[in-house]
DNA sequence: GTCTATAATCTGATAGAC
DNA sequence: GTCTATCAGATTATAGAC
């Protein structure tokens, strides 16, 4: 009791402080070169702390990348949740990868964690995978049977969709790199971004037999005899 | 000249014969741990060949990685010169989505590599980003620009289109642990893949307003008046 | 061309003075 | 709690016998 009690506040929050820049900086370097490829130096480099003391934080690199992760899961999941956020598939849909890009925006580092860790073969995240974000898949799949069912939406393969989805917002992230160069130099501006997050969003509601808000020309197919 | 006409067939068949040997362990190597993660005794125990002679046929870890990403740039550009094999929108997103995704079937190693290149800041793809993709992508897009000035296809802006096909063709390669894990720890079949490919297909023309082959419910938006 | 032995360097982790 | 010094093992690359 005595030694949680009197603990100095003042050490707890050096310990915070310095366990927030490490992870910080491990996320980075992890995102950059992978668990493998990242050496513990580069991270407390990063940091601007001695190497010694990232070891004095966290154990061992692989504790290390297992805290990273499980970060990067919080956020993913927040993320994941607004999908039932709304009734109306349009409006579930545009929420929803409104938010993936949002996290792909924020969270870039993150984001290649996790694409480096799975195509690792997912050792850390293999538990995650097969239970968590297995049953988020089953039941997202079920609501969306639903509004198939009711003739809401075309009837397409709600896993089909919805790794669409993930893919085509996690791809901001991942191959920011590629986005930035095909654009010039240029990194995407909040303005475009923000753009590009509606030209997503009506993609998807298109893929899916719904119109957002297209105003110009026609959404059904027209008559294509060239 | 002796030299070159002398040279021994068996011999070259013999180079030619290991480095194939050495380049495809490579490419699931470097898959797997990227570059800096990937260590050269891993390549040689995947190939079954001594480290040493590793690096007889290639100098360095990073002559070898250089010759790996140039072997699955040709493989993946010739994928993407499909997208101009027919004018009709529909055939051409049709055979495109298809090419990529029997890239990502037949080469996933090959797609875990590039996503690490580019992950990793595309040092060595950079300048074939700025010069052979950026002009197919501007040249694409003004295809793409075409088809909706003629009304073929609703208006989409081009490189929100293609990102997307890149993306979610490019997942079932990149995240094939991951689509596993969710299937049950069964890969896709080759049935269910080619199901797969058409489900993608009839996403990608319902987000450009085309319908493909739906014969069932309407394509067209319903009354959502829940 | 093959492959064992080894050089030179890097990496994860710890000891121990402050 | 901080940080220099250092160890043991791994890693890239080469030398040199076969």
């Amino acid at each position: 009791m005595s030694a949680q009690a009197s603990t100095q506040p003042r050490k707890i929050e050096i310990r915070e402080a310095n366990q927030a820049l490490i992870l910080e900086a491990a996320e980075k370097i992890f995102a950059m070169n992978g668990f493998r490829g990242a050496a513990t130096s580069d991270i407390a480099r990063e940091a601007g702390i001695p190497k010694a003391n990232v070891h004095y934080y966290f154990k061992t690199k692989e504790d290390l990348y297992r805290e990273v992760l499980r970060h990067i899961l919080n956020d993913w999941m927040s993320a994941a949740s607004t999908f039932e956020a709304h009734n109306d598939p349009a409006e579930a849909l545009r929420t929803y990868v409104k938010a993936k890009m949002e996290f792909s925006r924020n969270r870039p580092y993150g984001s290649r964690v996790w694409a480096r860790e799975i195509m690792s073969g997912a050792p850390v995240l293999e538990d995650f995978l097969g239970t968590t974000l297995k049953t988020w898949l089953r039941e997202r799949s079920r609501i969306i049977r639903a509004w198939i069912r009711e003739g809401k939406i075309k009837p397409v393969e709600p896993q089909a969709l919805l790794y669409m989805i993930w893919a085509t917002t996690q791809h901001y992230a991942d191959f920011e790199r590629q986005i930035i160069i095909l654009n010039n130099g240029k990194k995407l501006s909040n303005r475009s971004y923000r753009q590009r997050t509606e030209q997503l969003v009506e993609l998807v509601l298109g893929s899916v037999g719904l119109n957002g808000g297209v105003k110009g020309k026609g959404q059904c197919p027209k008559d294509k005899s060239a």
